[in-house]
DNA sequence: CATGAATGAGTGTTCATTCAT
DNA sequence: AATGAATGAACACTCATTCAT
């Protein structure tokens, strides 16, 4: 009610949603350098000096990009393995899966290979992506991997290199589909790409016993 | 004979390869957009207008690195799973390593990265780039895979989709180092990431009675 | 009366005043056109829409600090000449002494600087500053170089020109402290730089027999 | 012979001291944060890429206008100073004289006007025209002065102060030109008002003997 | 063939000004 | 009266491309 009264307020408390969600369009689409602000601001219905009322610049439009689509989810990733209860097999699925309902398949998925093809030229975003998505990431995948471990469900494998190798095919997946995929260079359907996938890699840490 | 007996001649010819040569060195060290053909003329020793009298411009000249970069690419590696004679699961650890011997390691490791990075700035070349090096080298895999499964060394996955999942963390291994890699958000030793690698996806896709 | 009966009469007349002073402040720290409405604004306690009720832009906002600046200016030191009784020299030391006290070193020292610099942007302006400001400080002037002439305690200088000969290092104290002097380029104890002045200007147009 | 056989040649050792001239033209004018390289370059008969061919930017193209504008007069004076061998109420004579035909009444005569409006603005600037020119306009200054009481024609003055004591009315006589005088405030005969300021100074540092 | 001087379009950022609330 | 969200023109600096020599 007092929302539709104001509607200034309402606009105010929204713009800032709008255009991250605008400039995540262009970055993935364009590339962080190659976006114009003037894009950005005119995809989300507002000036470019209107964008600089609610970020600071560039780089903080990026990281807000970053801050408002990606860490809600690896907090809830962090809350799933918090709180699992079955196998550290089913876990490390379910982990997999949701990422790639929740990031992978979404607008979010173009992220990683923005934040790979411009990583060199922008060491300051690159910085801070590797703070605030990749060390969170790895951790995920350490506890799910560490936890299966204790448990006797998976091999003693090097944990901090098993993260990465494991996670990898999923990376490649949407590197492929944001770049050559995105040229008709082909490409594979997701659900058996991710299926063979934790079918080998997780027979691969099987102890003797598990499934 | 010609070559040897001018040098202006012997050096016109090879100011192509020369200016090539430079520019992959700056695209992949800068990437595309942020390479200036300044730089890229000044590293091979010659002006800038001497560039334009060889390539049409930034795009022909990424175009040529390209081409000229996979032709090295594609005469590594394939002869030896003609002649090879052992158990599957060395073939594919062979296939591998060398391909990280002899591709990754070496200056033209930063090509694939490159080519993520730039593919949809490119899609024809992206298109050629896939049909020429992509197509070959899983055909590589393929063989690989389709010659375990054959001789009961592999389970029966799904040929086509393992062919990537497995290559995957190879291929992140060298984006990876030619992208956060380089801005000091850490990463893995070669060897140990790739023994961790071939660890699981080889127990990963064995037989019951293999190692 | 009105004005203290209703606290918000009273302020919105103060208003302008104070708009006036934060303007004042901060073109004196920073120029006028480095200067940004939103930093006059935020320093009255106001928003920068509020200014724009009070003034039509920040050209007239200039206009009136420089109006508003100058009466105070003028107040000061008028009556010293009509009354004063000792020797010339000695009302020459005073005058200038005394503008230095009032004036030089109170918050509007700034405002002859600040005239100097946008005076040619704001022509009229400056043709009212010279009419209300200088021509009547070189009335003070000229009546004591006179005075002194006349008693035979001068020598005969050429008195148009000498008001502004002996004035100008008193100003050029004042600019330096508001220019290069606040930009840790040096300066002077205005006690010394006062005495020296005074000292060889005294000098200078002492008759032979006098101190 | 040979620059007119190659006007590209001719032209580019021109550049620089076209471009000089025409920003200081604009820089006097207008100021140097309201100067334009768009305009420098126009004025100069160059688009705004070619400035950058010769200067690295704004902040350079000032200090080069500097640079080959009023420190080769200050060498100058000091040659004067080392061999000047008349008196010394002669040589500061001269050297202002010298000064005011070469800065004062040439393009360059905005100068000092133009730093004292930017100086705060442009701590930087400030910084190098303290130390190219007032430092080394003060050690002139302060040769004459010394000169002048070692040698029993001036009296015992604190020869720091003096320095700006004896310089202020040259440099008001300069600001007035370039600011209220620009606005038809009128001013005065530079002749006559170095006249009068050097025969009041001179007599102020004269010793009982001396003229 | 080779040069390098010259160009000018392009973009991130700032800030005076406006106006709906 | 007062607000503050929105605007858009302005400018320094870069660099791919051209072309006279």
């Amino acid at each position: 009610m007092e929302a539709l009264a104001h509607p200034r307020q309402r606009r105010k408390q929204a713009r800032p949603a709008e255009l991250t969600a605008a400039a995540l369009e262009l970055f993935v689409e364009k590339g962080f350098a190659a976006t114009r602000l003037d894009d950005v601001a005119a995809r989300a219905g507002v000036s470019k000096g209107t964008l600089y009322l609610y970020f600071d610049g560039k780089d903080a439009l990026f990281k807000a990009v970053i801050q408002e689509g990606i860490v809600p989810i690896l907090e809830a990733g962090a809350g799933l393995v918090d709180t699992f209860e079955g196998g550290s097999a089913e876990l490390l699925r379910t982990l997999i899966r949701e990422w790639w309902q929740r990031i992978g398949s979404s607008a979010l998925g173009g992220v990683p290979k923005l934040m790979i093809s411009e990583a060199r030229n922008f060491p300051e975003l690159a910085a801070y992506y590797n703070e605030a998505v990749i060390t969170r990431g790895r951790e995920l995948m350490r506890r799910v991997l560490r936890r299966g471990i204790e448990r006797g469900e998976f091999r003693a494998v090097d944990v901090e290199t098993a993260i990465d190798v494991i996670f990898a095919p999923v990376l490649m997946l949407l590197i492929w589909r944001y770049s050559l995929g995105a040229c008709g260079c082909g490409g594979h359907d997701p659900e058996s790409y991710l299926d063979t996938h934790l079918d080998i890699a997780l027979r691969g840490l099987a102890t003797g016993e598990a499934t």
